[in-house]
DNA sequence: TATTGTTATACTCTATAACTATA
DNA sequence: TATAGTTATAGAGTATAACAATA
């Protein structure tokens, strides 16, 4: 390919009708990153949370398959630091969807459990997350679905 | 699977060693975002550039493939607002990698080029996007890498 | 000494709105 | 009236460093 595509155009113009992306359109990394923006788009148009933020969502998920962990386990489950997980759970817990509760065992620590209101607004996201799902479902094909989440997980062990 | 799973731990403790992230496991949406998070990540690091962002290589690649368009269209190109735009292309401008020409057509337009610097930067980073996705390409596997990326591209064509 | 969580602070990325200069 | 680009401003989201309480 090419260099540059519009060479052809009037010296000092810009009147195209189409961008081009040039060798990028064949890598997997590229493209794992156009999928993943469109999904997410998508997913947050539809998921009637106003505040529905990628970060919310997993906190929350982590926070109820882990009852009674600690914010520093929290950070380290999503990768942020934990100076970036306070003002997060903060804004969860003036939501009504996450409390906390001073630990028995460490008195630095505080532990995270979700409210009942924090169990119905994520399993209102979950059932949004699953019909979403459904959609990818029928894009990828239920019977390419395995070998291609494989090769998603495969991706994340072993690039490193 | 269960929506808990560490009930059986003590009340308020939160010593665990692994942190379960339930049905989203299988979700395409969740793993795709696992995938392109490893990816960029990965990428980023040993990309060389100290300040490399997603966004100001997309914006090199277009500007190369696309020497004159204004900043309007690379707006459109990249899905961000045109003021978005302008402290992105200054700082492009600050580093010597891209030069700014008022358009002969329009004098309201201006005209973006790559300086040969920037050809030059864009082409180092071309090279580790290269050296990169041929890990990617290992990953995934020769033999799948075509159905892979065709799965990638149908998502992003059928999404809406 | 080391760790949990908060605070102060700062930087990046983004957008909306108001402005200018053109069209 | 409409559009290209800049500026002012604001709101997320993130991190580093310093701190208090506790281990």
């Amino acid at each position: 390919m090419s260099a540059a595509t519009n060479r052809g155009d009037s010296p000092h113009t810009a009147r195209r009708s189409e961008i081009h992306l040039g060798l990028l359109d064949d890598f997997i990394g590229f493209n794992l990153r156009l999928a993943q923006d469109a999904s997410f788009q998508v997913f947050a148009q539809h998921s009637g949370e106003p505040h529905m933020r990628p970060g919310r969502f997993a906190s929350l998920l982590v926070i109820r398959n882990n009852p009674g962990l600690t914010q520093i386990e929290l950070s380290r489950a999503i990768a942020r630091d934990k100076s970036s997980v306070t003002p997060l759970v903060q804004s969860l817990q003036r939501d009504g969807l996450v409390e906390r509760r001073p630990s028995d065992l460490d008195r630095r620590s505080v532990t995270l459990r979700l409210t009942k209101e924090g169990e119905k607004v994520l399993e209102s996201l979950l059932a949004h997350a699953r019909e979403h799902d459904r959609k990818l479902d029928d894009i990828v094909g239920i019977g390419k679905k395995p070998e291609f989440l494989r090769l998603l997980k495969k991706i994340v062990a072993e690039l490193r």
